[in-house]
RNA sequence: GGGGAAUUAGCUCAGUUGGCUAGAGCGCACGAUUCACAUUCGUGAGGCCACAGGUUCGAGCCCUGUAUUCCCCACCA
């Protein structure tokens, strides 16, 4: 097939993966060392940003590379409920259309949202699959699906047997506008501007008054207590006295905790148990009562007429003008400090009481430590295994209630007679459920997204079941965004070693965000954000997978570089030209064996491609995915296509072309799958039509003949000077290369002439004449005229210099005692080497500056 | 308050355990070109590797400090 002078890659993108995915390639083969990567599952009703972009294709760059390998690869995708996410989402809907959760039961929403999220599910998948993502769709597993519920509600009442869950009261972190608590690690601090106002509470049993300090005087309606330190002198006989709470004129006492810092403000704080969480310890601490004066609209409630209904912010400045007006303030100081706030909507949260179900992480967190510190998992960058254990070492419990429709519905009941009878039951379709006599009404929260997701890797690889998969867990490599260490990347440990005593990956590796062009974060209100799906119908899948991973570090956030993707699209034009020049030169079809060098040329293109897949390999084995990419991309651009190719027009060697064609279409293929594929494809080389370059073989080491591979090295380094130097001379005149006795020119003169544009004829001579090509260490001259010589003295002289100056210094070097002492044998060989060609150098310079002087 | 990362060419970034002339892409300059590719070819310019000390025969890399930037964590009332 005769194929068009450029990459059109929308043309057969679409093709290429269709083929892929019928040929069943994307599926673990069941044959070689099993290796395993789950995807991150993306919200199933999202679009992929560019961040997924580079998180799955660096997957996919290993799932193609191990496959070609030869490993049973399995690359199990995914889709993610994103329980809140999506729901957010969803009830933006509702409140456009009117109506609102409150209009609908917890199986009406539900239904809705599956509805909503069905019928976006196929966008995700569709934009994976222009990504060129070789997952086994056939294995994709969402995360409502059957097996993920029972697996969570396994480990829910495994846990709940264990004592490892409590429901409870407890101060939880709660967005009063999409009105659910989240979990301490979803919440989002600022630093803010404040102020911190001091209150005087008259005192009861004495005279005088005690002064507090406090950010929120709005909840001073809800104090319960004061507390003092117990060695804060100042305060120690009031301990246990009573004071007067302005404007509810409640009673309330003055109490003595360690949690209390005397220094800060003036060292007595007012306790107000309902709404922060260091009060509730300390109301726990003195069985102090607790009253709840904000409600979960973030209106207050339970406090005088004047301030009922008032929201947080009203009543502040209200509880602010009143103690100025009784003359209970006693100043303010402007202060900064952190704020937690909604990750989605900017709410500030609002610490308040609920009864909600909790993890104890403790015990689960400190096996997982056991296994982080034997070094169970590899971590890149390596550092972040510090950082996890750090977090581990000092996790609190895990609010995993959310009070939203959306999610997996928590399997428990309580007894409609006692509040404190709560049992574990499945039948969570069902409002009420009778047991022995006895009616229990369900729990109407649902899971945190995080719990069910939290146990991916043993749950898509049905490994507690022992399924067909089971034998890719744990799974090889966990790659996903450095932001998800603590959400994800830990409760997957955490879960894995709790459940089945395993980790459930060997290798972690984090990338890093992708920020915009300008290295700022993106965001859609910024209006900075790339989508991917643009780049791909401009540049092509191929560009963007290339341009992406382009000089990219783990876990570095760094900027989108579109240059890069440029450089991937020209990359991918280029390789698509090798193929169509290489075919012309072949001509028929010819069979693609095992390499049978005979020029120079051919034996140094076999040790090119030799090198360059020893060191894809290593560098995919380390991560280093820019550098394995960047050494693909040389070794085609320029060993294969600038030399080898330009080679191939003057001495063919149609056996040997077909075979480096091949081999670079494997080597690029993890990187360029689409491009790759497609010329492999049209060249139609492969018979069998089941051969694909997908599952074709990873290339291996070839045999070469070191010398003459060496020998066209030198051949090359000729020709490099002699462009160099031509380019230096003035004008654009022909040349004739002149040569003393040297077979390496004279059996390759026709090359030479092609090679180097400015010399037309090479001629042996018996006495060389002009300008010599001086550092190529042959006898081989330039024929120019003395004049032109005379004109090029500047630059020899220039070079000369050059060369003298490396000269000293590598003189200086070896005249270091030291240095020959201690540094290692062969790099003072290689100086001594150096030094001698050097010298050797500028004597032929030299000699060229005598002639003219 | 604690922790981490970064600082290398005009821009975006590489640089594995220290090894001698620090690389890439894009951009720039000069030149080439019917005959695979202008998404091309050839050649080149451009760097006190943030700063100051130290260790070493040798430091972009290791150590100490400083500056700037970014990120994360934190129950700072």
């Amino acid at each position: 097939m005769k194929l068009a002078k450029q990459y059109t890659p929308n043309e057969f993108e679409p093709t290429i993966y269709a083929m892929w995915e019928q040929s069943g390639a994307f599926q673990p083969s069941g044959k070689g060392d099993p290796y395993s990567m789950v995807m991150p599952p993306p919200n199933a009703n999202g679009n992929l940003h560019i961040g997924h972009a580079l998180d799955m294709n660096l997957k996919d760059i290993l799932a193609r590379w191990r496959r070609m390998q030869g490993r049973d690869v399995a690359f199990i995708p995914g889709a993610d409920h994103a329980g809140f996410e999506t729901w957010v989402v969803y009830e933006r809907r509702l409140h456009e259309s009117g109506s609102s959760r409150f209009d609908f039961t917890r199986e009406q929403l539900y239904s809705q949202v599956w509805d909503f999220v069905d019928a976006r599910r196929g966008d995700m998948e569709l934009q994976l699959r222009a990504l060129g993502i070789s997952c086994s769709w056939d294995d994709l597993v969402f995360t409502l699906d059957e097996k993920v519920i029972d697996t969570v509600y396994d480990t829910f009442k495994s846990l709940w047997d264990d004592g490892l869950v409590y429901r409870g009261e407890r101060i939880v972190n709660y967005c009063t506008t999409h009105q659910t608590s989240f979990a301490d690690i979803e919440v989002e601090h600022k630093n803010e501007k404040s102020k911190l106002w001091n209150i005087a509470y008259p005192l009861l049993d004495k005279r005088g008054e005690i002064v507090v300090a406090t950010t929120r005087p709005e909840t001073m309606l809800g104090d319960t207590a004061i507390a003092v330190h117990p060695d804060d002198e100042r305060y120690k006989d009031l301990v246990g006295t009573r004071v007067q709470l302005p404007i509810t004129n409640r009673e309330i006492e003055i109490v003595a905790d360690e949690h209390v810092d005397m220094s800060f403000g003036t060292g007595a704080v007012k306790v107000t148990p309902a709404h922060d969480p260091n009060d509730f310890e300390i109301a726990q601490r003195h069985q102090l009562n607790v009253i709840n004066i904000i409600d979960e609209q973030g209106k207050m409630t339970n406090v005088p007429a004047a301030f009922m209904g008032l929201t947080v912010l009203e009543a502040r400045k209200k509880v602010v003008a009143s103690l100025q007006a009784s003359e209970d303030l006693r100043g303010s100081e402007d202060i900064e400090h952190s704020v937690g706030h909604c990750y989605k909507c900017g709410t500030i949260i609002e610490p308040l009481m609920k009864d909600q179900w909790f993890l104890k992480l403790e015990p689960l967190a400190k096996e997982a430590i056991v296994k982080l510190k034997e070094h169970a998992i590899d971590f890149y960058p390596s550092q972040k295994v510090n950082e996890i254990i750090a977090y581990l070492g000092q996790i609190r419990d895990w609010n995993i209630s959310r009070q939203i429709p959306w999610g997996i519905p928590i399997p428990a009941f309580v007894n409609v007679d006692d509040p404190k009878d709560w049992i574990f039951d499945t039948r969570v379709d069902q409002e009420t459920i009778d047991v022995d006599g006895t009616t229990y009404k369900r729990e109407e929260d649902t899971f945190d997204t995080w719990f069910s997701s939290g146990q991916w890797p043993y749950v898509v690889t049905d490994y507690l079941s022992k399924g067909e998969l089971s034998r890719f867990f744990p799974t090889d490599v966990m790659e996903t965004g450095g932001d998800l260490l603590r959400q994800w990347v830990s409760r997957m440990i955490m879960l894995s070693v709790y459940r089945t005593g395993e980790i459930p990956f060997k290798t972690v590796y984090f990338h890093g965000m992708v920020n915009d062009e300008h290295n700022q974060k993106m965001s859609k209100s910024k209006g900075n954000v790339i989508n991917p799906m643009e780049m791909v119908s401009e540049f092509g899948s191929d560009a963007l997978r290339m341009g992406i991973i382009s000089g990219r570090s783990p876990s570095q956030n760094q900027a989108f570089n579109r240059g890069a993707v440029i450089a991937g699209r020209n990359f991918c034009n280029k390789l698509w030209n090798v193929s169509r020049f290489a075919e012309d030169l072949i001509g028929g079809q010819p069979e693609v064996t095992k390499p049978m060098p005979k020029s120079l040329a051919d034996h140094w293109i076999v040790r090119q491609l030799n090198e360059a897949r020893a060191a894809i390999d290593t560098q995919l084995e380390q991560f280093r995915f820019s550098e394995a990419s960047d050494t693909m991309y040389h070794a085609i651009w320029d060993d294969v296509a600038d030399w080898y190719l330009e080679v191939s027009k003057v001495e063919k060697n149609t056996e040997m072309l077909a075979w480096v064609l091949d081999t670079s279409l494997k080597l690029a293929h993890p990187f360029a799958p689409f491009v790759t594929e497609t010329i492999w494809q049209s060249l139609g080389w492969h018979d069998d039509a089941t051969d694909n370059l997908i599952s074709t073989t990873w290339p291996v080491d070839e045999t070469y003949d070191e010398i003459a591979a060496t020998e066209f090295s030198r051949f090359k380094n000729l020709v490099t000077e002699a462009r160099f130097v031509t380019a230096e001379l003035p004008g654009n005149d022909k040349y004739t290369l002149l040569y003393m006795d040297d077979a390496l020119i004279e059996d390759n003169e026709g090359l030479l002439r092609h090679l180097v544009r400015s010399v037309d004829a090479v001629k042996h001579v018996d006495q060389g004449k002009g300008l010599r090509l001086a550092s190529s260490g042959r006898d081989v001259w330039l024929d120019i005229s003395e004049e032109t010589l005379y004109e090029h003295q500047a630059n020899l002289e220039r070079r000369l210099a050059e060369v003298h100056k490396s000269i000293k210094a590598l003189e200086a070097r070896l005249e270091n005692k030291s240095y020959i002492d201690k540094a290692p044998e062969h790099l003072v060989a290689e100086s001594r080497d150096k030094l001698a060609a050097e010298k050797e150098h500028a004597e032929r310079l030299e000699h060229e500056l005598e002639v003219l002087r």
